[in-house]
DNA sequence: ATGTCC
């Protein structure tokens, strides 16, 4: 904009002296600043007049909005008394990952919730914490990396392939898979998701397409894979009739890279800003998805979702074509989401940060560690977890405290025993960092059977 | 988790 937009040139437009100006100065300056002033004023005659019309617009509808709903942001107080939940495995969860969806429970919004044997503390809604909310959506319920998930492949490949072609299968992990903040493919990717009208209606979600294109098919860092290992199906009653006994498997763990991470950064500010609670719970500020900022944030957390599945195929497409082998079956779930499910007859936004879903008859995978197995899953629909399981071993040490007490060495022992090979990873990733899986497995045997396992074999992570 | 400070 050549000259700045001020306040005053809307009130002398006819706007109301409410909080419609600091709506339409925080939208204007942040979309338009390259606009003509001249041209948003008349736009924003337009509003004024018929704000009806711009509802839904990416830039003008949340102004529309506080045209036509004014609101006075006001300070949220907790309930006195907690919504129903339950914690699996208690005994092995730290109070403050308790402490903490106690919290949220008090929420006025909150509906139920609980707590998955592999909780651990997180920021807002613990890590493992799943919260049924009355038509609002947290954030921080769902966590930063939207969409984060996990994706198994099985091929009719026998296993001795494992050893037999070690050197090639290592090599296709270390030239076909790319790890870390800065590294992308070549060549970029293409993908049906980059035609979804959400890249060109929600300005925030545009701004980050290309970005998005770059990063397509690659898997971040942190504690995140792509791995091969054995797949080992016991359950005879398998939905794709596929006979007990052990198969070559590729699975994944990423999420939605930038375009998640920008997405959750951008509305737990907004929810921030317009969900004052006391201090203390902050981080549990949630958006009305009546509102335009809610509905928006509902739109992108489902993109998000859908691209993090959308990078996992591209992975499991090129791995699939240079091992030269048709799947045989695919398994994957969201475990940072939210869905719109009924809980005892009532719709609600059910919030899932670190959980995977275990409704009746839902596949998912839980991860062990590098030198133990994860699970294949069929969840049992038990209500009282909201349909819900663990999403892994969840951690025992911290990253810091890892680096503190192991070392490289030491990792590379216990790696050999189990005849691992990894391929990146940090100390802070030692399998030592994490729980025993068999006793998380055994604290949820009411939410999930189980259908097989996967031991990891050869894993590439980060650095 | 993320070009880890709006």
């Amino acid at each position: 904009m050549g000259k700045k937009l001020r306040g005053k040139d809307l009130i002398k437009l006819g706007f109301p002296k409410n909080n419609s100006i600091n709506v339409a100065l925080g939208q204007i300056n942040r979309y338009y600043k390259k606009k003509k002033k001249e041209q948003v004023l008349q736009e924003a005659k337009e509003v004024l007049l018929k704000p009806e019309l711009f509802k839904g617009d990416g830039v003008w509808g949340k102004i529309a909005e506080s045209l036509l709903t004014p609101v006075t942001v006001k300070k949220h107080a907790l309930n006195t008394t907690r919504a129903p939940f339950m914690i699996y495995g208690e005994d092995e969860i730290d109070d403050q990952a308790k402490y903490q969806l106690y919290d949220a429970l008090k929420l006025p919004v909150s509906v139920a919730g609980a707590l998955m044997p592999d909780a651990h503390t997180g920021y807002g809604l613990p890590i493992g914490g799943v919260l049924a909310t009355n038509n609002a959506v947290i954030p921080y319920g769902v966590g930063v990396d939207i969409g984060c998930r996990m994706c198994l492949t099985v091929y009719p490949v026998a296993v001795s392939y494992l050893k037999g072609k070690r050197y090639r299968l290592e090599k296709i992990l270390s030239e076909h898979t790319k790890f870390g903040m800065y590294e992308t493919h070549k060549i970029k990717h293409d993908h049906e998701i980059f035609s979804r009208e959400e890249f060109t209606t929600i300005p925030l979600v545009k701004k980050l397409k290309d970005k998005a294109y770059k990063q397509l098919g690659t898997s971040g860092s942190g504690n995140h894979f792509v791995e091969f290992g054995i797949v080992t199906i016991t359950d005879a009653e398998n939905e794709w009739g596929i006979k007990p006994g052990d198969y070559l498997g590729l699975l994944t763990h990423s999420g939605s890279r930038g375009l998640g991470a920008n997405i959750a950064k951008h509305y737990t500010h907004l929810a921030t800003k317009q969900c004052p609670l006391p201090k203390h719970v902050q981080q549990l500020a949630w958006l009305d998805l009546s509102t335009h900022d809610g509905h928006e944030y509902w739109l992108a957390m489902n993109l998000a979702g859908d691209y993090a599945q959308a990078c996992h195929d591209d992975i499991h497409k090129r791995i699939g074509k240079l091992i030269g082998a048709k799947p045989i079956c695919k398994i994957e779930n969201h475990h940072n989401f939210a869905w719109k499910k009924m809980v005892n007859g009532v719709e609600c936004i059910v919030h899932r940060k670190g959980a995977t879903p275990a409704g009746k008859g839902a596949l998912g995978i839980i991860p062990g560690s590098m030198t133990a197995p994860g699970y294949i899953v069929r969840g049992r629909g038990n209500s009282e977890s909201l349909h819900s399981a663990s999403h892994g071993a969840g951690r025992l040490l911290s990253r810091r405290k890892c680096k503190e007490k192991f070392t490289k060495s030491a990792i590379n022992k216990v790696l050999k025993e189990h005849g691992v090979t990894v391929l990146g990873g940090g100390v802070d990733e030692a399998p030592m960092a994490y729980k025993n899986i068999h006793n998380v497995m055994a604290n949820q045997k009411e939410l999930v059977e189980v259908v097989g396992t996967f031991t990891p074999k050869i894993v590439r992570m980060d650095r």
